[in-house]
RNA sequence: GGGCGAUUAGCUCAGCUGGUUAGAGCAUCUCGUUUACACCGAGAGGGUCGGGGGUUCGAAUCCCUCAUCGCCCACCA
């Protein structure tokens, strides 16, 4: 240890030999568990008060943190701190996160390079890999959280997969599958073709891409009608425009607005769908745009979403051509099946210009969907997929938000989630992956019977054997459990009876949207740390996350998941675009951590990365915070250097009795209110501001140079000179208090400087803020 | 198309429910200090608070309107 002398000190405060030693102590001192406050509290005569909760966004197990992780976490740690510093047993509960798509991509890959196939592998043996494959990164993320100053029970820590988190999503599944909330549906889904999964809507974005805008004629089937179309229109058909040729193989009808004079009179009659020569109807819809192309709409059920409306009001037959890879399949030709939708489309335009039927083609800009995670554009497929009816679920979040039990901060957040509560979509969970949790169902029989069994109601299982071609070995019904049914009810036959176990995972935010009650549930400690308190993470995944532990919160527990969101703001790169790998504009917060220290880093984002914001990195404002906390360093140093050594009995003997008033006291004690009333409003620009200026202007350029002069003449010893020292050394502790929870590192080593000189005690993270 | 937000000093931003000469950090300039700290101190310059209109004794702050920018949601044959 070094000599406790204050002139053995570094004339600069050296963070990451602090961060590492101070983050330690921390550690070792149990004081990031909840109940080892409250027996702090209760030896030290504290008023004990309510538990403070958290639970933490988890990180992608696998990965490194970015600028918006360690944002979020100092913003969490500033509200752990200043809470377990005002009488509350304080816990924050970390995770890692399992990743559905991106974990599974990842890892595969790291198989491949390791020469080792995953089919080969099986699902079982992958997961069991993966699972470890996880567990063993994580070290690296969570050194990470722990050097920004994460104050997280590590001892219950979650990673997603953890099987006690499982148990409690797998009840959540049962409960509300058995109350109709959960259902298996046919629809229009997006379809990501490179990860060859179903996404919810949230899982895609738009992109603008070039496109083309394709007039195709299609040919009447009466002659009349040819003829007719002919002196109106110059062909002998109707001629639609579209973005997706290939699609034109599953349309089923053509729309023309009741309205349009041009197209009235064709309603009810038929047209010949050219290539695929099928008689397809002309329809009248109201929501067919006259305006948009021709003014008659292609329908393509199974490709389209608002198709796929129209054909449910119209009856039309839904016809697939594409498959769940991206590629023509199904009732038609031959010599398309397997192409892709381009090549498929290039093809369609030749042969329909050979016949005479393409018209023209104009290139155009579109948006078009894309996957979130690939960038690859979706396609919207008829598919079998799992769903939540999230309209009842998102009533009562409406209720929490309208009475004030969840608020949003900022304000207009909490309208934008009003408004996607208000119109809300059915939420599909279901992914088509190996790496999440399973969905836990039984098809007795098959699969693909059940969904037969759906598609034809009425009919029996006879009726499959006959017009499918496969027998039947169970009755169709589905069964809701982990481990596989012993037996169906329904299933009177003699053949035997199998079950098909559902291969389909959890979307990760079914999971993650049971967050706050799953680890709270998980440690044994519902009762006590639900509901919690804050809720922090950036706006962007306000729907995803916040939205649905909400809905998911509400529905299991009754009680809202937390009384608050706080949505940091994002962090841009320094000229203001978004950070982003594939751009290559991504700052390291490691690199920032080192560069400046963390306390440095943690001030900026207090005082910049604002609810509501943007904030484009400013490292000239992370410099200017790294001098605060040097000045900090010295100010400390320069305190404790001039008492004497012969003082050194007097001052302690002064700081025990504890009779301190006077300007400085009161100015301080004024101080310390303001900064708490920003810190409990959440005000963390004010509160930083606050603390720089008051310590850095009024403590040392004032106090500190007044309080030098006047000791200059002072003999060593003197009543004055301790008098004036002690009430410094007390002052500089009252700051330390209210700074900690911005900037513990800095703070706490200075106070170990003084529990070294014997002027402080104990650990600083404990003390509490009067 | 719908929603949310922004526009204040050279740059990045504060400024809560309207109230004395509009603030901070960084940058710039002047002076000082080298036994707490040059990662320092004292001081200075710099803004008709996007334009216009209104409410008010009083508006950066409230209302209307226009302009520009950003984000989100939905759709696009």
């Amino acid at each position: 240890m070094r000599d406790s002398k204050a002139e053995n000190m570094p004339k600069a405060f050296d963070s990451k030999s602090q961060e590492e030693k101070i983050y330690k102590l921390w550690e070792e001192s149990g004081y990031f568990k909840p109940e080892n406050v409250k027996k702090y509290l209760e030896e030290s005569n504290e008023e004990i008060k309510r538990p403070f909760v958290m639970t933490l966004p988890p990180p992608n197990a696998n990965g490194d943190l970015h600028m918006g992780h360690t944002c979020g976490y100092s913003f969490h740690d500033a509200m752990g701190r200043f809470n377990r510093m005002t009488g509350h047993p304080t816990l924050l509960i970390a995770g890692k996160d399992h990743a559905g798509i991106q974990t599974e991509t990842v890892f595969t890959k790291k198989l491949k390079a390791e020469g080792v196939d995953k089919w080969e592998l099986g699902r079982d043996e992958f997961s069991k890999r993966c699972y470890e494959f996880c567990l063993n990164a994580a070290d690296n993320a969570r050194n990470q959280e722990k050097r920004i100053g994460l104050s997280a029970d590590w001892e219950r820590e979650f990673f997603t997969l953890d099987p006690r988190l499982t148990a409690v999503v797998y009840e959540t599944f049962f409960m509300m599958y058995k109350d109709g909330l959960i259902y298996r549906d046919k629809r229009i889904i997006n379809q990501c073709p490179h990860c060859r999964t179903a996404l919810a809507d949230v899982d895609t974005y738009h992109k603008e891409m070039p496109g083309i805008f394709a007039y195709i004629v299609y040919p009447f089937v009466d002659d009349k009608d040819k003829k007719r179309a002919k002196e109106r229109f110059g062909v002998e058909g109707i001629t639609v425009a579209t973005t997706r040729p290939e699609t034109m193989l599953g349309d089923t009808a053509v729309a023309v607005n009741p309205k349009d004079d041009r197209y009235r009179e064709f309603i009810g009659h038929k047209v010949l769908l050219p290539i695929a020569d099928r008689e397809i109807p002309i329809i009248g819809e109201d929501t067919v745009d006259i305006e948009t192309g021709t003014g008659a709409l292609k329908v393509t059920p199974a490709h389209s979403p608002v198709d796929f409306e129209i054909a449910k009001r119209h009856n039309l037959l839904i016809v697939n051509v594409i498959n769940e890879e991206g590629k023509m399949s199904g009732d038609i030709p031959e010599r398309f099946k397997g192409m892709e939708t381009i090549e498929c489309s290039k093809a369609l335009v030749d042969e329909l210009d050979k016949l005479g039927l393409f018209l023209k083609i104009e290139r155009i800009k579109h948006e078009v969907a894309v996957c979130e995670r690939c960038d690859t554009p979706i396609q919207p497929i008829i598919s079998n997929q799992w769903y939540v009816n999230t309209k009842p679920l998102a009533e009562k979040a409406l209720d929490a938000l309208k009475n004030g039990d969840t608020t949003v901060i900022p304000e207009g957040q909490q309208k934008a989630l009003t408004f996607f509560f208000e119109n809300i979509q059915p939420w599909c969970i279901s992914r088509q992956l190996w790496w999440g949790h399973r969905i836990p169902i039984w098809y007795s029989g098959s699969k693909e019977l059940h969904d037969w069994m759906r598609d034809n109601p009425g009919k029996t299982t006879q009726d499959f054997e006959k017009e499918v071609g496969k027998e039947a070995h169970g009755s169709g019904k589905i069964f809701a459990s982990v481990e596989k049914p012993e037996v169906d009810p329904d299933w009177n036959n003699e053949k035997s009876l199998l079950f098909e176990e559902e291969t389909d995972v959890f979307d990760t935010w079914f999971s993650s949207g049971q967050w706050p009650f799953s680890t709270t549930t998980a440690i044994n400690g519902f009762d006590e740390y639900y509901p919690t308190d804050v809720m922090v993470h950036g706006r962007d995944i306000l729907f995803w996350w916040s939205a649905r532990m909400m809905m998911l919160g509400l529905y299991r527990t009754g009680k809202a998941p937390f009384h608050t969101i706080f949505l940091h703001g994002i962090i841009n790169a320094p000229d203001g675009s978004k950070m982003s790998k594939s751009r290559g504009n991504t700052v390291s917060p490691v690199e920032l951590f080192d560069k400046y220290g963390v306390d440095s880093l943690r001030l900026w984002y207090y005082s910049d990365a604002l609810p509501g914001a943007n904030a484009p990195l400013r490292e000239e404002k992370i410099k200017g915070n790294r001098n605060f906390v040097n000045k900090i360093w010295n100010a400390s140093r320069f305190v404790m250097m001039n008492i004497d050594d012969s003082e050194m009995e007097g001052v302690k003997k002064k700081l025990e009795e504890g009779h301190f008033e006077g300007g400085r006291v009161k100015m301080t004690k004024e101080h310390i209110k303001k900064v708490i009333n920003y810190l409990t409003k959440h005000q963390y620009n004010l509160g930083a501001e606050e603390i720089r200026e008051f310590f850095w202007h009024e403590y040392c350029d004032k106090w500190i140079e007044e309080v030098k002069n006047e000791i200059k003449e002072e003999e060593v010893g003197t009543e004055k000179r301790l008098n004036l020292l002690t009430e410094l050394v007390y002052l500089l502790k009252e700051n330390l208090k209210a700074m900690h929870p911005f900037i513990p590192y800095i703070t706490e080593s200075v106070w170990q400087e003084l529990v070294l000189m014997g002027l402080a005690e104990g650990i600083l993270m404990i003390e509490q803020i009067v």
